[in-house]
DNA sequence: CCGGGAACGGCAACTTCTTGCCGATCTGCC
DNA sequence: GGCAGATCGGCAAGAAGTTGCCGTTCCCGG
């Protein structure tokens, strides 16, 4: 059922809206009121987020310290050191609680527990976005984002834990990306090399990688090597 | 010995310059008349390429098909999309011969084989450059230089090989960033574990590592993973 | 139809990595 | 000193990864 041009009725409980900018005029006022905000995102630049963000900002302001804001990000956007300090100031600034996952997540919004946004494909060059108020998919919807969210991580301790990496192992680091053996590495380094290889397996603990390999992407996607 | 502020002449021959604009201020003029420009850098941001890149083109118009230059630059670069569309504009804008390296890279420009300078470290905010005008340095530099650039990779080459390598691999580079053992991923793809044992070799390579970290870490450098 | 070359994959010998086990050291603390 | 806990590193069994060799299959141009 087409109601208008950019929302379709999908179901009762469901529309489809098209494009960023519809969707702002048609949910953003669910957000002036809401006590309860829950958003996974892969990058800064959702319109929740985006140049909108002051005029919302605005709305809510005075009433922060009421409003639970939870907000998800892929690990990719700290290696940017610009996005990250942006994330660690909508924490500051709207005591946001922010977490971290490595896994793809799709874009969600989650308001007071009564609409769920999620995005969709992109079609004509715009993203569409169900709007959910069913009450049971919420739930589902719900359910399945606070799975993510224990998993996620704690920005500070995701913080913590590369900080801890660097002090631990830029040595260990430098020689796997350099393609170095492990007998090799550990005599440069004076180690023995059951010594050398336990580094090694801390580090990959570190990086929740399985493989070598694995380990050697996410050292470089926290910007390590 | 201090000449003026942000001159010092270190020697016959060597003077160091603190910050770029006073750089520029000192050695623009030679770029003016210059037939062989050669110079690495690790970014786009160096001064010659930055905002006072315009002025230089006007500059050297019209005798651009006189000049050779060559630039070499870090892999790095070509990770982000618009630098990587500045570099090949620059190519073909300014005839330029460009290469990668991987390697970390002093920058450093060379003009008509008669003065060299090199970037040094920060100091108060502003970088030194030491601009050489004695011929043995010359020489030396120059002679390194040209074993980097006959190390390093043509730009076009270089795009061929990433291209190459996503057309071979992309569901290989998949499944070895997802930390999946060879059998496992073998049965995946659908192949024996022998054949997938030689992709991963194959790529390995084509990446020139020497170590699936290694490989990995090259792997997510280019934008592969 | 027939070579020739390329891709595939089984096999096997080797190398490299991964881990548990355990004794040797070192360190801080009664 | 003597104990407890952490770190180190040798050893060794087993898992995972690396490569050469070679037979099989498929496709292509003659």
């Amino acid at each position: 059922m087409l109601i208008s041009d950019g929302l379709t009725r999908v179901s009762d409980g469901v529309s489809i809206v098209r494009g960023e900018e519809e969707l702002f005029r048609r949910t953003g006022h669910l957000f002036a009121n809401a006590t309860e905000l829950t958003c996974a995102a892969n990058d800064l630049a959702t319109w929740v987020a985006g140049h909108k963000s002051e005029a919302l900002a605005n709305a809510m302001a005075g009433r922060l310290h009421h409003v639970r804001i939870r907000k998800i990000y892929r690990s990719d956007l700290l290696l940017d050191l610009p996005s990250a300090r942006e994330l660690a100031r909508r924490r500051d600034h709207f005591g946001a609680q922010i977490r971290v996952t490595t896994e793809e997540i799709n874009e969600t919004i989650i308001i007071d527990r009564r609409v769920v946004i999620l995005a969709g494909d992109l079609s004509a060059g715009r993203r569409g976005y169900s709007v959910i108020t069913q009450p049971e998919t919420i739930q589902g919807v719900m359910s399945l984002f606070e799975t993510v969210w224990r998993s996620a991580t704690d920005l500070a301790v995701h913080d913590a834990q590369v900080a801890e990496i660097r002090r631990l192992a830029p040595a260990v680091l430098d020689l796997l990306s350099q393609g170095v053996k492990d007998e090799a590495a550990a005599r440069k380094l004076g180690l023995g090399a059951r010594t050398y290889r336990r580094r090694v397996a801390e580090l990959m603990d570190a990086l929740g990688a399985e493989s070598r390999f694995q380990a050697g992407v996410r050292a470089r996607e926290l910007g390590l090597v």
